[in-house]
DNA sequence: ATATTATGCGTATACGTATACCCTATGGTC
DNA sequence: GACCATAGGGTATACGTATACGCATAATAT
C-alpha cells in the first residue's frame, strides 16, 4: 500500500500525527485500557497507514521480555553430520507452529551441548526460555541439566517423564507404548519377543519402552528373556549390528520390538540378509513413525507419538513457567500404526 | 565458577571494577584498537569472572544490527501437516551450522507465505536478513519475491539460478544434474527415458532438470519424447499417480528420471505394483538423496546436491548483501549417487 | 623548541519503547 | 457546594549499549 520510502516510523511519528504523546501510542497499541476507544482507533489507523511495527529490540530492552524461545538440539553422536533424526524434525514443525500461534519467535540451534546455554540465550536476553530436544548420552545430559537448574535457566525438555527427571519435562507414555507394542505382537501369536535398544539408565525412554514390553508379556503369562534384549542407539547401523548379534547368538525369536524406527529399519535389513521372511518368520515393530517407515518393504508397523500435542505442550509448559504459573509434567498417549511388518 | 546470584552484570559494573568508563568496556570487548592491550586484558578478565554477556537487545537497538537471520520456508501444499520435505531439513542443518560459525543467530518459521515478511522480520528489527527456502507455486512465489525486492528487504533464496530470477539466488546446477542423470541412464543402455516432474515454468528447477536430460539424450543422438514427460509435484502420491498415468498410456519406456526422490519413490511403488522389475525393466533415478533413498528396494540412484556448500553460500551471500559488498549468484555442482535402481 | 599527529580514554548522547508517577477534568456523593 | 473517585493521558525516566566528539598526554616531525 502507500508506503513511505523514508526511514521506518517510530511511535513518536504516530504520536505526532495523532496529536498525542508517545506513551499513549504505546499504551494504545499494547491494549492498555486507560486509552479511550476513539483515541485507540485513531492510533491504530495511523499505525496501519504508516506500516508501523514495534521495534523488537527496543521493546525487549525496556520490558525485559523478548517473546522469543530458543530450541536446542542435543545429539552427541554426529557432531558434523547434518543427519538429524527425522522424528525431531516433525517435532520441529509442531513447535514452530505453536510458537507462531502464541506470538513467540523461535530461535534454533543444533550446536553441541555445552555449559553456556544460559549465557548464550537467557543471560544475553536472546530468548525468554529454552526448549531442549534430543537423545544422547543421558548421563552427560543429566549433568548439564543440573547445571541449568542451578543457574535458574527457564527451560522445558522432551524426554522420559519419570519421578527423578530434572527440570520440567514433557514426553510420551513410553511404558504404555511398550505395552501397546507388546500386546499387538502377542495378539498375532508371537511368544519370543526381542527388544533392540539401550535398556540401561543411559536412555530412560528406551528403558521405559522395554519395561512396557515386559509388562505386556508378563500380563500374557510370558516371561521376557533378558538374552533377547540387545543394546542399540537410534541409528540404522546400530540396529543392523544389534540384529546381527542377536541372530548370531542362535537364540530363537519370532518378533522384534525396536526402540526406534531407525533401529527397526537396520534390523529388518539384517533379517532380510539372513534370509528370513518378514513378517512370517519375524514380525517387527518400530517407534516414531518416521516417513521412511512407510517406504520399507515390508512397510513398518510402528508406534506413533502425538507430535501435534507435543509441540503444544512443550511451548505451553515453558510459557507457564515463564509466567510463574503452576505447571506439571505431561505424559502423552501414543498410537499403534499397523503395517505389513506385523500383518500375518 | 564463582558466580553472583545477583542481577546480571552490565558494562557499567565492569567499568567500575576496572576503573574505566562504560564506553571503554564496550570498545574493549568489541575489539576496538583504540584501547590499550593492558586495559583490554583487564576488562576481559573481569568480564569473564562476572560471567558477563552483552545484552543482545541493547546492543541491537543501539547498533541497528541484530546479528540474526530469519529462515523462512515456503511450501503451500501442506499448510497444516508437519511433513516437511526431508531435503530442506538437511539444508536446515547446514544453514544453522553456518550461522553459528559466522556468529549469527537463526530465527525460523514455517508459516505460510504472506506479504508482510519485511514487516515481520526486517522492519521490526528481528533479523537483519531473510533466507527463503521452498518449492511451491512459483508464480505466486514470484509475485511475493517482487514485493520483497520492492520493499528493499534483504534476502537470499535457494532455487533455480537463471537470468530472470528475482533477487539474490543460490542453487544447484540443475541443468548439469539433469545431464549427469541422463548420461548415466544412457551409459547403462537405456534409450527411452521418461521424466516425472513439472516441466512448466511453474517449477523452474524441475524444468532445468528436464532440459539437462534432453540435452544429454540429444548429445547421444536420441530424441526425447515429450509424451514421456509427466507433471508431478514433489510428493510420493504425485509420483505414484504420474507413473501410473505413464504406464496407462501404453507408451514403452526403459528408464525414469524423477525430479525428486519423493516422486521417484512413489513411481517405484507404481512400477512394482504393475509387476515390473527394477532395474531390469525400468531403471530409476531420483533427486536430492534424502535418507529414505537408501532404504527403498531397490535402493535408489539419485543426484545429491551439495548441502554443505549450499548453507555456506546462502549465508555468505546474505551477509555480503547486508554489508553492501558485491555478491553474485552461485551455482553448485551436483554428484550422482549410484545405487541398485540403475545397477544392471 | 615548537608544531603536528597519534594514542587512549572520558563525556555526552542516541537507539525506540514501556512504565511509574503525576495532573486535570469530569462525574457522582453527602 | 466541598469531597473524592475515576478516566484519560502527559511528563520523566529507565532499559544497556555503541558511537561521535573532545581532550589530554605522549610521540614524532621540523
Amino acid at each position: 500500500m502507500g508506503r513511505q520510502p523514508s526511514a521506518k516510523p517510530t511511535s513518536f511519528d504516530i504520536a505526532y500525527l495523532a496529536g498525542v504523546s508517545q506513551p499513549t501510542v504505546s499504551r494504545a497499541l499494547r491494549g492498555s485500557k486507560s486509552v479511550s476507544a476513539a483515541t485507540r482507533a485513531n492510533i491504530e489507523r495511523i499505525a496501519r497507514e504508516l506500516n508501523y511495527t514495534v521495534d523488537k529490540n527496543a521493546s525487549s530492552l525496556r520490558s525485559q521480555r523478548t517473546h522469543t524461545l530458543a530450541l536446542l538440539f542435543f545429539e552427541d553422536p554426529t557432531p558434523d553430520q547434518s543427519m538429524i533424526n527425522p522424528f525431531f524434525l516433525s517435532m520441529l514443525g509442531s513447535i514452530t507452529r505453536q510458537c507462531a500461534l502464541r506470538g513467540y519467535d523461535l530461535l534454533i540451534s543444533f550446536q553441541q551441548m555445552h555449559n553456556d546455554w544460559h549465557v548464550a540465550y537467557q543471560d544475553s536476553h536472546r530468548s525468554d526460555g529454552i526448549i531442549l530436544l534430543g537423545y544422547g548420552d543421558y548421563q552427560l545430559y543429566r549433568s548439564k541439566l543440573e547445571h541449568l537448574v542451578e543457574m535458574d535457566t527457564k527451560f522445558v525438555r522432551w524426554g522420559s517423564v519419570s519421578d527423578d527427571s530434572i527440570g520440567l519435562t514433557v514426553g510420551s507414555d513410553n511404558v504404555g507404548a511398550g505395552m501397546q507394542a507388546g500386546r499387538h505382537l502377542i495378539e498375532i501369536g508371537r511368544r519370543t519377543i526381542a527388544f533392540l535398544g539401550d535398556a540401561s539408565d543411559h536412555a530412560p525412554e528406551f528403558q521405559d519402552r522395554y519395561a512396557g514390553l515386559c509388562r505386556a508379556m508378563e500380563g500374557a503369562g510370558l516371561s521376557p528373556d533378558p538374552a533377547l534384549q540387545r543394546d542399540a542407539i537410534s541409528s540404522e547401523e546400530s540396529g543392523h549390528a544389534a540384529a546381527r548379534a542377536l541372530l548370531a547368538s542362535g537364540r530363537p525369536f519370532d518378533a522384534i520390538f525396536a526402540a526406534s524406527d531407525l533401529i527397526a529399519i537396520g534390523a529388518m535389513r539384517a533379517l532380510t540378509e539372513a534370509g528370513l521372511r518378514l513378517p512370517q518368520d519375524v514380525a517387527v515393530i518400530g517407534f516414531d513413525d518416521i516417513p521412511a517407515a512407510n517406504l520399507t518393504s515390508p512397510t513398518l508397523t510402528t508406534v506413533m507419538q502425538d507430535m501435534k500435542s507435543a509441540g503444544e505442550l512443550l511451548v505451553d509448559a515453558l510459557l507457564r513457567r515463564l509466567d510463574n504459573l503452576p505447571v506439571e509434567r505431561s505424559v502423552l498417549p501414543t498410537r499403534l500404526i499397523k503395517r505389513q511388518s506385523t500383518a500375518v
